[in-house]
Order: C-alpha cells, then sequence, then structure tokens
DNA sequence: ACCTGAACACCGTTCAAGT
DNA sequence: ACCTGAACACCGTTCAAGT
C-alpha cells in the first residue's frame, strides 16, 4: 500500500544548505537535516546515498546559484570579481565547501565559461585559459581568506579587493 | 605514585599530522591518534583540551613549517610563490586546513612578514600591504583549486602558474 | 513504495580506579 | 601524575516490520 511522499530530494538539499548556512559543515547531520524536513533520519536514504552525496549535492546546488550571479553581472572583470565576493559574503559556508570537496566538478562548467569570455575580451584568445585560471585563483584565494580571517594586518578590505582587480586588469592588457 | 610519562604534545602533534596526510580530516580522530602515539584515547587530554585543540595545533605547526619554507626562498615573487605552491603540493591536506579553520592565525603573521617584504620592494611602501594581499590570494586560490581538482579545462598548471606570476608582477610595476 | 524503531559500529569525552 | 577501561551521548547506516 503506497504512502505519500512526505519530502523531496529537492527539499532535502535545501535543507542540507540551511542547516549548513547556520551551523556549519558538522552540524550537517542526517538527523538535522531529517528534523528539518519533518522526517526520521533513515528516510533520507531513500532518496540520498549517504551524508556524502548529500554533501555533494549541496555543492553542486551551490555551484549553480553562484555560476547564476555571475551571468547576471555586467560581464566585465569588475563585475564578475564583485559578484563572486559578494555570493561568497552571502553564503560563507557553502562557498568554502566548493573547494572542500574533491570530485569531478564539472557543475563549474557553465562558470568557467562565463570566466572565459571575459578573459578572453582581455587577452585574447590565445592566453584566455590562463587569464581565466588566474582572476579565479585570486578571486577564490581573496574571499577564503577574508572568511577564514586570515588577512590579520589590518588595511581595509575592500580597498585590497579593488586594488587587486586593478592590478589584475594592467597585467592581463599588457600581455 | 607517579608513571614515566608515555607521549608528549610534540609527539601527538606530528602524529596528528601524519594520520592528517594519510587519511584526511575525517580519519584525524582522537582514537587514531592514541593509536599511532602508543597509548589509549583518553590518555591525549592530558595534554591536548579536545579534538579541536588538536586541530589547531596542527594548523598551527603547519603554518611555521610553510613560513621556514618562505623564508629560505630567493625572496623573488617567483621564488616565494613557488615555494609557497611546492609546500602545498608536498603536505595538501595541511594546507589545506590551514584556510578551512576559522580563528585568530598570528601564526600567520611571520609569513606575512616575509610576503610584504617583497611587496614593498615591488610597489614600495604606500601599497605593500595591497600588493601583498594580491599576491597571497591569488598563491593560495591557485594551490587550493588544484588540490580540489577545479581546474578542468585542461592545460597545463605549470604554465598557468608562471602566466600568473608574470601578470601579477607587470600589473604590480606598474602601481 | 515510503516510513519507522531498533540495532550496530564508531567517535568524542568524562571519570573513577589503577599504578 | 599519568594511564586505563567503562560508560555515555551522538552520529551514520542498515534492516526488518509496519502502512
Amino acid at each position: 500500500m503506497p504512502t505519500p511522499d512526505r519530502t523531496s530530494l529537492a527539499e532535502i538539499v535545501d535543507a542540507g544548505r540551511a542547516v549548513l548556512e547556520d551551523g556549519g559543515l558538522s552540524r550537517l547531520t542526517m538527523q538535522s537535516v531529517a528534523e528539518r524536513v519533518g522526517v526520521r533520519a533513515p528516510s533520507l536514504y531513500k532518496r540520498v546515498r549517504d551524508r556524502d552525496a548529500l554533501i555533494d549535492a549541496v555543492v553542486a546546488a551551490t555551484i549553480d546559484d553562484l555560476t547564476d550571479r555571475l551571468e547576471a553581472s555586467d560581464r566585465s572583470l569588475e563585475g564578475l570579481a564583485s559578484a563572486y565576493r559578494a555570493f561568497a559574503h552571502e553564503r560563507p559556508e557553502g562557498f568554502r565547501l566548493i573547494f572542500a570537496t574533491r570530485q569531478p566538478q564539472t557543475a563549474l562548467d557553465r562558470a568557467s565559461v562565463a570566466i572565459l569570455d571575459t578573459a578572453r575580451g582581455l587577452v585574447g584568445e590565445d592566453r584566455s585559459l590562463e587569464a581565466a585560471r588566474l582572476v579565479t585563483a585570486w578571486a577564490t584565494g581573496f574571499v577564503q581568506m577574508e572568511l577564514a580571517g586570515a588577512f590579520q594586518l589590518g588595511g581595509d578590505l575592500d580597498d585590497a579587493f579593488a586594488f587587486g582587480v586593478a592590478a589584475l586588469r594592467r597585467g592581463l592588457e599588457s600581455v
């Protein structure tokens, strides 16, 4: 006798993201997600292989949202960079998790395209991949260090970020 | 009746680092560290407040080693950058953990000095802090993405790294 | 077909009892 | 003064039994 579904994969992933932002990865337990969704922990295993798979799904959803933001920016170097940083500030735990997991992140493909387009406009086709990697690495590292509290020598972080984009633009335009 | 010490804080931290590189953070359990040190898990609590404090100590020791490497480099922009990257390749889990923990990282002070010196030589006193942050953010992000397998569009990563340092030098020299 | 309680393995942590 | 086994709380996961 079929029972009506009491939840769904999408609802579980959303609950996982909410719990993650609330309390960090260590609070992202099967029990806390189940409770938020109104079900018992063992029921989650009907939709999700295990906790790691749930975490992967949370990462994938986060990357999707991040990509939407990049695509919605003005696509300039400055626009991409600040959209990236703003997203990380909004969802610090989710952002952090993207680079804390080791897996085939084909979900990053869409984001790569947006950044590559802008990079191509700055340095041309030949060096666009390297230029995109420069910009992405810098933005990723900046935000991660910011979130980790690793910038401890004072100074204004907004200034440092603006200085960084400007220097990158100069460095790339002189290729 | 005093018992002779069967271990020490330093030995525990070293064991923690070894276990970490072997199996990642999730394998860094009190039990695995205790076993490696030849003691039962509860005994660790005589030297270490809890697992988080052990992790903090592992991070601090890792930052110390990293700083030694930076100081032992030729102190050029290129030398610092490749020393940084080489260290991350040697101790990927330890490196990763540095920016995965949120805490007062005064241990980063020594490393900051080395990078600031080099940055000052490139852009002068006024913008040295921002320049140091640009370089550190880029190197950190590059290596983290590399370790996470986030560079998935082919191309040579050594090339991309060299391209990055060169572009940063140009961007900074034209301040 | 989905949901649950019970059960098991494992981990962090405390503590009384050993030496 | 350090070390240990026993115990407790908590978590991930499986599974037989419910609907």
